[in-house]
DNA sequence: ACAGAGCGTGAAGCAAATGTGAAGACACGA
DNA sequence: TCGTGTCTTCACATTTGCTTCACGCTCTGT
């Protein structure tokens, strides 16, 4: 089972890893928002653990973003040191699946996560399909009408991403948070990349699915 | 969102059920273990409480019994008297979700509930509909007679208000409020929009659909 | 019936967004 | 070192969407 671990505080991020390593869980870290959400792109986990208190953007704010731009369907539970209900009431607002309030057995957290990554993963495909574009999520192959997909691994992630959101619009900005979740998007660097994705999909016939709304974002289509 | 409650106690029974309809939720009871099973059999819920200590059967028991014969893959809630770790790792083990500790907030529970509830369901494909008239709300499309409708931005805007407050007359200045929320209207556009509009519906055989009222504003009317 | 305001109609103009393709920048492994 | 693949930038063409304008018609109140 893979986590997603968020917490600024090295030395609880130190116990956390090693006893949820020790219990045989893969444990990935991240110490603020742009690092997780940027992990969040490139890997999948099974559950995410996420600190409520954290600089810069807190964890609260992270999962929300991450649930709006639907970057991972993955359980969530937040650690916290304070025990309040409207505290609780904002995270599970937000997306959170449970929450645990500091300090807690290190055996609770992991049950928790156990119990919830179970859940997910009887709920999770392992296949992601549109139309017939078809993302086969463990050998992160794509493929069209059984055709294997040639696309570079920008254009890839933007394909994910928005055959993720399907039928729905992704906002430009929600693609270029996903390309590029640490630094500015490049200037003109989208517009050129939605234009090679879309040679790349007329190549096997299916170039009209990728719809630009001016002004808006794009939207991947399936007749 | 459909509620199976597991509790032997009458008066807290009562408690909880007055509490969780109150907030909006649909609650069925079962008193014992094989009430419980028997109303999973006949109906769907989306969560499932169950009070750990129940005479006959526990409710443990229970749910490992409804995991096994896989009943329901609803996510499920203990409720116990205790706090030791090892009823919680065999609630977690039964196939539990969650677990609450009483005496716990009513207000604790309701969060559980909505968060697991949430994560269940099926997004559902909300639509907007006037007469042959049909929005997607998820993707954003406007159809007529299984025609897809191709309008501009602004229009779009336009022909949902209208949808959504059809078969009222929508006065110019809310259109334009909704149009140009934070400018002044340009002059003259509103005109050139209900126009084109207008033709774009004339297209699909419904531009007697909008309607002017001289001097009040627009309708939408569905024969 | 009359004037004046409101509305329909269609074309034109404009700014911004997007499509298009090539060329340069960059990192990486052979 | 070179070649390869990838990303970014740039310039130009094209499209899109919004607004304005002119002209004639319709409606309303007097």
């Amino acid at each position: 089972m893979r986590i997603l671990l968020m917490e600024d505080d090295a030395k609880v991020m130190e116990t956390l890893v090693d006893y949820l390593e020790l219990a045989g869980l893969e444990v990935d870290c991240a110490y603020n928002g742009k690092q997780a959400i940027a992990r969040l792109t490139e890997a999948r986990f099974d559950v995410l653990v996420a600190d409520i208190m954290m600089p810069g953007m807190d964890g609260i704010s992270v999962v929300k973003q991450v649930r709006e731009q639907r970057l991972t369907s993955a359980p969530i539970i937040f650690l916290t040191a304070r025990d309040e209900l409207e505290d609780k009431t904002a995270a599970f607002d937000a997306g959170g699946d449970d929450y645990l309030v500091k300090p807690f057995a290190l055996e609770e957290l992991l049950l928790r996560i156990r119990a919830l990554g179970r859940r997910g993963r009887i709920a999770e495909a392992e296949t992601l399909q549109v139309g017939p574009l078809t993302y086969r999520i463990e050998s992160e192959e794509l493929s069209c009408h059984a055709n294997l997909l040639r696309v570079t691994p920008l254009q890839k992630k933007m394909l994910i991403l928005l055959m993720q959101r399907a039928p729905a619009v992704v906002p430009r900005e929600d693609v270029e948070s996903v390309l590029w979740p640490e630094e500015d998007p490049p200037r003109d660097a989208l517009r050129s990349h939605v234009y090679a994705l879309r040679t790349a999909l007329s190549k096997v016939g299916e170039g009209a699915m990728l719809q630009t709304l001016h002004g808006k974002g794009y939207q991947l289509v399936s007749d």
